[in-house]
DNA sequence: CTGAAAGCGCTTACAG
DNA sequence: CTGAAAGCGCTTACAG
């Protein structure tokens, strides 16, 4: 039953138990129907008896599948990865594939070392949100080497699978939301300077001020870490000025209830004194006071398409370039 | 540079190109003193020349070892898991370990899968919170097995290395707190039936109830899922009893944000109406309004000395087994 | 200081 | 229906 510790059971132990070759017995494991019923059984049988293992590293030496993924994110930590990860691994189970998991904390270096990792251990794929700043050259090259699909974060002009909300639509919507509601002074909070998702966010907020000829004010455009800490010393900042916003836009939730937390700390009340809204709606945000209105990026469907679209990827490599931009719907609770 | 997709660069055509054996060139990538130096500096300069990578499968099917570990888990979903999850990562990055991620939702059936998955690619090792109901001589076989650690969770009687967070110190620093602040009807809300921090949790509570000489009330005691949803429906039932808890000690933190809501779905004020106190400390509960008085698990630490610790008995199988039990602190915000 | 050879545990044509 | 043999890409005694 248990191993002698150091002695792996083989298929050449399972073979010799019954008395066949190794080959039938990879066979029968294979599900090869050109085995015998009897034989198949008995083999079936030994492997329980012996307690065998499929080594599905020396299969895969052979085969050059390792039914192993990458996948490389930011920081678990933050609930918009922590559920896309969740839907993620709930594809992948199904699939019998499995993902080692790399956090980069948006460090370039961090993300070059997680590449080779990857490709080392011979990964089948990689889902990857990359982090600001990586050369384009870096992506399309990886992408030769193993299938690739982005998630939440594009690269301009780098031809690779992706998946991702529509992030111009969803800050568009969610300032005539704000416009609406009488706003006209409107800053944006946060998000990683160089990346897709901010600029792109970005866009949304200033082409609907155009459209409703508000002038633009670059000094209520700030960036910060995207963490609760970064969106709490941010808004600090930007509501000392003398014309301070009384709306304001967050790069995403974690920002934004950094954002909630700051304005209290200049006893401002969220909602009430000055509206926020943030993005990509994770299942804290609903759960805030006040509750925050937000832009839904529905994070575990984006995780679940994103495995979805590697394992199509990997069983056909010649397929079509597929880049996803999930619907984004504008959610208002309490907050604004 | 790139590879021909479907070849890949081998120590061989490493060798081919500089004219040497492959022995010589896998001798200079692991460092090996006896080279020469003008050898060595040829074989590296072609290694980046051809793209060379690594195959760390092949290599660890003859040295046994992967690099590799696997992390079982409830939920990543949950911020205490993806706490702990950050500090194992952190620990492994620096030690060129890499996890493979399971998450159970504490079903019995996926921690079997996650056992077999993991040990098919040769994980090195395993950081395992066990499912409620897990049989002990399940552990006690995979341990056998495999290099394993238990986190957050033990299993009486199983004599395997462990890290986990002082459950019954916490609760009663935590319960003594409560009664200070003159309660005495306190509830107990959630987790999971079978595990063994819901014992030790509510043991700490029930002793220190019975050092006073309040009475126990088995109905206070209450199950749910652990989820902010389980709370909050599990607090709402609680406070239609004729006679309602004045405060109530939450399995942890995520139950304990979820009574929160609960309470004030009943009209009720978490704090100033009803205390409520959490346990684990995870990021968050300092954010919530009101603040979360909890219990802190200090999760990233937790992850962290789980990984050192599997690291150990992966490099030294025979060392004496090793629990640890971090202390529990008492953090007193706003909502107790 | 360097190379030839065996072997890790599989799969997969190829024979029979 | 089943087996012998080669090979996936490494490491590691063993010679020289």
């Amino acid at each position: 039953m248990d191993q002698i510790p150091g002695h792996r059971v083989t298929l050449q132990d399972v073979a010799d138990a019954v008395g066949v070759s190794k080959s039938t017995v990879s066979l029968v494991l294979s599900n090869h129907p050109r085995i015998s019923q009897e034989t198949r059984q008995r083999v079936l049988d030994t492997v329980d008896e012996l307690g065998y293992v499929y080594d599905r590293r020396a299969a895969s030496l052979r085969t050059r599948q390792s039914f192993t993924i990458g996948l490389i994110i930011t920081d678990i930590t933050n609930p918009f990865y922590a559920e896309l990860t969740s839907g993620i691994e709930h594809t992948l189970l199904a699939k019998n594939y499995i993902a080692l998991l790399g956090s980069t904390t948006d460090l370039l270096q961090n993300q070059e070392r997680f590449f080779a990792t990857m490709r080392e251990r011979s990964a089948d794929g990689i889902i990857l949100c990359p982090a600001p700043g990586t050369p384009p050259e870096t992506i399309l090259r990886l992408s030769r080497q193993l299938p690739t699909v982005l998630i939440a974060r594009y690269l301009a002009g780098v031809d690779v699978d992706y998946v991702g909300a529509d992030n111009e639509l969803g800050t568009r919507r969610a300032t005539e939301h704000l416009i609406e509601r009488g706003h006209r002074r409107i800053a944006f909070v946060g998000g990683p300077q160089d990346s897709s998702a901010r600029q792109d966010r970005l866009r949304g907020l200033v082409s609907i001020l155009e459209k409703h000829r508000i002038p633009l004010d670059e000094s209520l455009m700030v960036t910060c870490a995207v963490t609760r800490n970064g969106g709490y010393t941010a808004i600090q900042q930007v509501m000392r000025a003398d014309d301070p916003p009384t709306a304001v836009l967050c790069y995403n939730d974690v920002v934004a209830f950094g954002v909630m937390l700051g304005l209290r700390a200049c006893d401002l009340e969220p909602g009430p004194d000055v509206a926020v809204v943030g993005f990509d709606d994770v299942n804290e945000a609903s759960l805030w006071n006040p509750s925050l209105s937000t832009v839904s990026a529905t994070p575990t469907e984006m995780g679940q398409h994103a495995a979805d679209l590697l394992l199509k990827r990997i069983e056909q490599p010649d397929r079509p370039i597929q880049q996803m931009i999930l619907p984004s719907t504008l959610i208002i609770r309490a907050s604004s």
